[in-house]
DNA sequence: TGCCAGGCCGGGT
DNA sequence: ACCCGGCATGGC
């Protein structure tokens, strides 16, 4: 797939939404907030987050409490006793590994090692791992989850027969590294409402109109 | 009202 | 490798 297609999907949706900047946070409350999103809409996930944060002073008292007391507190976020569970089982780990319930450490490895420890993590797979090595840590990996991989198939960024777990790496190779937060972030906060396969609302809406000339089948 | 949400896991073929 | 069900609350 060329790079041009890429290059001006990008543009234009910078130009639509101007280039979107991640806040800064810390890589545990990321990881567990990432696990909180899984599946999850964004309100649920957050509140559940606020939830959680709320009901513990730290994360020493979360891992200290009963699975039970932490589904409880993440229950409006859905799914909460497998999260509940993963969230402990993964705060366990890491201060098992690393003395603390700090993810610093992955700062002094390789990506890839990086990477093969998060998945190493309980409920943490590629897309979750990705998020926290590209956003707390700027290592250059592109998150894939269902909006990335929907939209960039149907702007012709990924051909249709590419499997979801084949498209990281597809698109990692063909997006600028420079740009894999803006089109991240630009596609899951406004993929949701654009390039739907069905649902004729969302055909009129925001990537239609400034990509639009691509999903009429036109090639540049 | 039913469908879906920024996945992942465990079990099957 | 690939497919599939389960998980579960709230919003539109």
């Amino acid at each position: 797939m060329d790079r041009q297609r890429v290059a001006t999907c990008i543009s234009l949706l910078e130009e639509q939404y101007g280039i979107p900047y991640p806040d800064e946070r810390n890589p545990v409350d990321l990881l567990v907030m990432t696990i909180l999103s899984q599946n999850t809409s964004d309100t649920n996930s957050l509140r559940a987050f606020a939830h959680l944060k709320s009901a513990f002073c730290d994360y020493e008292e979360t891992l200290a409490a009963p699975v039970e007391a932490v589904a409880d507190s993440i229950r409006p976020g859905g799914l909460a006793e497998i999260k509940a569970r993963r969230i402990k089982e993964a705060l366990s780990r890491i201060k098992q590994d690393a003395g603390a319930i700090s993810l610093s450490f992955l700062a002094d490895m390789e990506k890839d090692e990086a990477m093969a420890y998060l998945l190493s993590l309980p409920g943490v797979g590629p897309k979750t791992a990705s998020v926290v090595l590209l956003f707390a840590f700027s290592m250059p990996f592109l998150p894939v989850d269902t909006h990335v991989y929907r939209v960039s198939r149907r702007l012709g960024l990924l051909s249709e027969d590419v499997r979801p777990e084949k498209a990281q790496p597809i698109l990692e190779r063909i997006v600028p590294v420079e740009k894999y937060h803006s089109l991240h972030l630009n596609l899951i906060t406004h993929g949701r409402l654009i390039c739907r396969t069905r649902g004729p609302k969302h055909e009129e809406c925001a990537l239609r109109n400034c990509c639009g000339y691509y999903l009429q089948g036109q090639k540049p």
